[in-house]
DNA sequence: CTAAACCTTTCCATTAATGTGAAGGTCAAG
DNA sequence: CTTGACCTTCACATTAATGGAAAGGTTTAG
């Protein structure tokens, strides 16, 4: 697969499926012409990429864990021994990912409890068309 | 409160502090000297935005978020008003924080099962002093 | 064979969040 | 009144993630 047909099948442009090569999370081969060839596991491998910049990892965190979470996925007992190298950094970045699903949840509540308030208002309340609630003099 | 007392007490260095207020999340008043001024309530806030901005949010979602997540701190029963512009927006930001919240738990999963998997090898397998299991032949 | 549609590398631009320094005003302590 | 520690604004630098164009090689279709 040559990174066009890579960038179709992911929605992520070539330039980016270039830099996440640069920055160590993306490995092609390279064929005789110079052109980088990916397999079928890149389409995977490039949307796990993806949602988790989308959720606020940086590409450096996610050269850290993405060996570890493929690792976790093959059903091996015993664990492959890519991301060896730093199991105290893995255990780092598994309580900053718990700090944030916590900062994540709290702040969810808030919001479900802001706009259920919100709702209850606008459904007892007779509201003007732009959708906001109409003072009701007394 | 002035800027470096603030700043003292968040551990937000004041470039931040001023940042915040230029791209609108933070409101300090000025006094006469044209000094920012901050009552307490900032620190919390402060505390709030660091929180927010590590795990991931931008400025922008925190100036659409922020006021909400204020007023649903205080208990009063119908939802006070700083938010009504854009009540669609809040409910993308909740859906985008659940979208979020789900990949950070599934990768945390993934990490503690892979983490788990490399204590259990390290505990019942000799290893060597820099933690590395050391190959059993057989 | 040529043109279109790929691919390559290199370099420059942008946005967000942050760091830093210059040039100057304010204030409190000595 | 001067000095030092604040404060102000303005401006430029940096890093990460991304966009984009230039100049040139490859491949495929006509």
């Amino acid at each position: 697969m040559k990174i066009g047909d890579l960038a179709a099948k992911t929605g992520v442009a070539p330039r980016l499926l270039r830099y996440y090569e640069e920055v160590g999370i993306l490995h092609p081969f390279r064929s005789s012409n110079g052109y980088r060839t990916y397999g079928e596991p890149a389409i995977d491998r490039v949307l796990q990429i993806r949602e988790l910049l989308e959720s606020g990892f940086t590409t450096e965190m996610i050269r850290e864990v993405l060996p570890c979470l493929e690792a976790a996925k093959e059903e091996t007992e015993a664990p492959a021994c890519p991301a060896v190298k730093d199991l105290d950094g893995l255990r780092r970045q598994l309580s900053s990912i718990e700090r944030r699903i916590d900062v994540l949840q709290r702040n969810r509540h808030a919001i479900e409890t802001y706009l259920r308030a919100w709702e209850d208002a606008m459904a007892a309340t007779p509201t003007a068309a732009d959708g906001v609630p109409v003072p009701v003099s007394e």
